[in-house]
RNA sequence: GCUGACGUAGCUCAAGCGGUAGAGCGGCUGCCUUGUAAGCAGCAGGUUAAGGGUUCGAGUCCCUUCGUCAGCUCCA
């Protein structure tokens, strides 16, 4: 119990403290210890992170934040980003502030300049940033009325626009560290000295508040850690995700091009990428058709007419490409998706309720006209093929559905090698239809990841305006996320087509839909997979398999049997019999990131056997008997082994 | 689409203030017959992204178009 004069705070282990009122956390910091007080950051009262010089005018609850806790990068980060702000008011006196929050790895903030940053200024930058981190001023909160800031920031635009949103409510607070001022909501680090390993990275155009109509305001982009290992740890990463870049490795390892005079970002898949794409699409066709599904081919081009009743039109119209115009013919479109065509055949005869569930699955070629500056390689381009499929079946049959499509779903990703998080979302405000009805289907959407104990995460509102899904989200090797496959439900489109099935009574029902996809798109998974296996393919999805190295002419025979034997087996190998060294091959096989490289040199054609070395283990080579060898590859290509 | 940067041989990159476009790798030819990540030599390869302009003279300066990159906005 405390008196009128001290406040109980009541720490993490449980222990408590009566101190003052009007102590501040750095007080109550010191109390505990001169290690804690030199280490503290911030402090967590009653679940709000707030100042290390917040007076504690009540009992409290109260943890004291340092490097360890889970909220100190975001907080080192936001400081960060403020003392971005004061170093570019420095070089550029006219700087206008926009928003400067922490992000995920880093920090940004924008400015309204006369010009653009260059490269050179971003290093003056970071150089007076230095200075501002030297100073070690500290970080000073202040709490205003809306009278004050609007005078405080009378020249600041974007601050007065962002403080006349404000509401009565709204506490108005602002902090100073040295000469910058700021309308911030705060928490900071006690002083800037605290941010002692950060880096600026870029420099980019960005609309005031991610508007396209509104003005565009330059944005730099920083990195802050709290150590020098961490910050360089980071830098590596992002010098790992460049040596990745699925552009580069599609060229140096022949998987795919794009081509001006051919049309930006439209895919050439060239023979070593072609027999990636080969394998995958085999492989999950058949596992398609084993999970029950119907394989259909559909159309490139389609009447505009069928988009009108889909809906696209005018939905979707930006996105797709101009309509061809024919003499004495309707107007044609390239096709966006494919569920309006699977539409058709589902509604080219009269169903059963017997017949539910039908699941068609095509890999449909796709034609989206994207804006010229989201193009990147593989990822985001102009004609994809999506793995794509349709489920029609009775509102009972959903559970049933996407138990099984959750399975399929954990087996694809398990085979290439990915860990995954799922979502799920429900319904937003905008949907249509009977709000029971989306809503009971979410839940049942729940239910069954229930029952099949996955972990999954709900946005809520998430939802398309014609039904929930669940996404997944792809985990790769270097711990990015992508998105990954999305069941959705669909009410609107059987809907919009008047579908139906005959039911046990004899009656016309509508069906419910199900767009779902495993892999996406074929140059989006593929473009994903290079980066993900930075190009060295598991040796069932390597394009090249095996390489076989005859070390000499005289053995040329001998190797060039062995590889008749791998390729009778059904091993994809080539001979490598060019004049050259043996150390050379290697190289370029290495280079290559093939798999297997097969040596024949004079004591192996004698002995009949092959000195076997592994992409990536350097000398530790394996002589064995020749069967041996495809015995060996035959159970790994069986097995779809990720290494 | 927007902002900025960039575009030189197949690839990676050079070419003060405007003054005859170079190198390595790769390719081709020949020699070498090679034992675990680059053997040696020679040769070919360019309307400097395309188009226009300024200039005695443009890879270099200006404009337009196309493309690429970093972001923004938008999505398989």
């Amino acid at each position: 119990m405390s008196d009128k004069s001290s406040i109980t705070v009541t720490l993490p282990d449980g222990s408590s403290l009566n101190v003052p009122r009007g102590s501040t956390p750095a007080d109550v910091a010191h109390e505990i210890g001169a290690r804690l007080a030199k280490s503290a950051l911030a402090a967590k009262a009653d679940g709000a992170v707030v100042d290390l010089a917040r007076p504690l005018e009540h009992d409290v609850r109260l943890e004291i934040i340092t490097e360890k806790s889970p909220e100190a990068l975001e907080l080192l980060r936001h400081s960060a980003a403020h003392i971005l702000a004061t170093a570019v008011r420095q070089v550029r006196p006219e700087a206008k502030i926009g928003f400067g929050p922490p992000i995920e790895d880093g920090f940004y903030y924008d400015f309204e300049v006369n010009e653009p940053f260059t490269p050179e200024e971003l290093q003056e930058i970071e150089a007076r940033m230095r200075e501002v981190v030297r100073c070690n001023d500290p970080f000073e909160r202040r709490v205003v009325t809306k009278q004050e800031a609007r005078e405080l920031f009378r020249d600041d635009p974007l601050k007065l626009e962002r403080l006349e949103e404000l509401g009565p409510e709204d506490v108005i607070t602002v902090y100073r560290n040295g000469p910058f001022l700021d309308l911030c909501r705060g928490p900071h680090v006690p002083a800037t000295g605290a941010v002692q390993h950060f880096k600026l990275l870029s420099a980019a155009g960005a609309y005031w508040r991610g508007d396209e109509r509104r003005q565009m305001l330059q944005r730099i982009y920083g990195t802050a850690w709290f150590t020098e290992k961490d910050l360089e740890e980071y830098l590596h990463r992002l010098e790992e995700a460049r040596r990745r870049d699925h552009r580069r490795l599609g060229r140096e390892l022949g998987i795919f091009s794009v081509h001006p005079e051919a049309g930006a970002g439209l895919i050439h898949w060239h023979p070593r990428g072609a027999l990636i794409r080969h394998t995958i699409e085999e492989f999950l066709k058949r596992t398609l058709l084993e999970n029950g599904y119907d394989l259909v081919y559909t159309p490139h081009v389609a009447s505009e007419e069928l988009y009108r009743i889909s809906g696209h039109i005018p939905t979707f119209v930006e996105n797709m490409f101009a309509p061809m115009e024919q003499e004495g013919s309707e107007r044609f479109r390239l096709k966006p998706m494919n569920c309006p065509n699977h539409i058709m055949i589902y509604r080219s005869e009269t169903r059963s309720y017997r017949d539910l569930p039908i699941r068609y699955a095509e890999l449909g070629t796709c034609y989206r006209f994207e804006r010229s500056g989201v193009l990147h390689g593989m990822m985001r381009v102009r004609g994809f093929t999506q793995d794509d499929a349709h489920i029609f079946c009775t509102p009972e049959q959903i559970g049933d559905e996407y138990m099984r499509l959750l399975d399929l779903v954990g087996f694809m990703m398990t085979t290439f090698g990915y860990e995954y998080h799922v979502v799920l979302s429900t319904r937003p405000d905008k949907a249509i239809g009977d709000p029971a009805v989306y809503d009971a289907a979410t839940d049942e959407l729940r239910r069954v990841l229930d029952v099949r104990g996955l972990d999954y995460r709900v946005e809520e509102g998430g939802g398309a305006f014609y039904g929930p899904k669940i996404d997944i989200q792809l985990v790769d090797a270097l711990g990015r996320e992508w998105q990954g496959p999305t069941l959705q439900l669909d009410f609107n489109l059987p809907e919009r087509f008047q579908l139906e099935y005959i039911g046990a009574d004899n009656k016309p029902h509508r069906p419910v839909m199900i767009h779902r996809t495993l892999l996406g798109s074929m140059e989006r998974f593929v473009g994903g997979l290079i980066e993900h296996y930075a190009g060295a393919f598991p040796l069932w999805l390597a394009p090249e398999q095996v390489r076989v190295l005859p070390i000499t002419d005289d053995v040329r025979a001998s190797a060039a049997e062995l590889t008749d034997q791998l390729r009778r087996s059904g091993i994809r190998a080539h001979l490598d019999d060019r004049a050259e060294t043996l150390g050379y091959k290697i190289r370029e096989a290495e280079t290559l990131k093939v798999p297997c490289m097969a040596v024949i040199g004079k004591r192996e054609a004698d002995a009949g056997t092959v000195a076997v070395r592994r992409r990536g283990t350097g000398r530790k080579q394996e002589v064995m008997p020749r069967p041996e060898l495809i015995a060996r590859l035959r159970r790994e290509l069986e097995s779809r082994a990720l290494s």
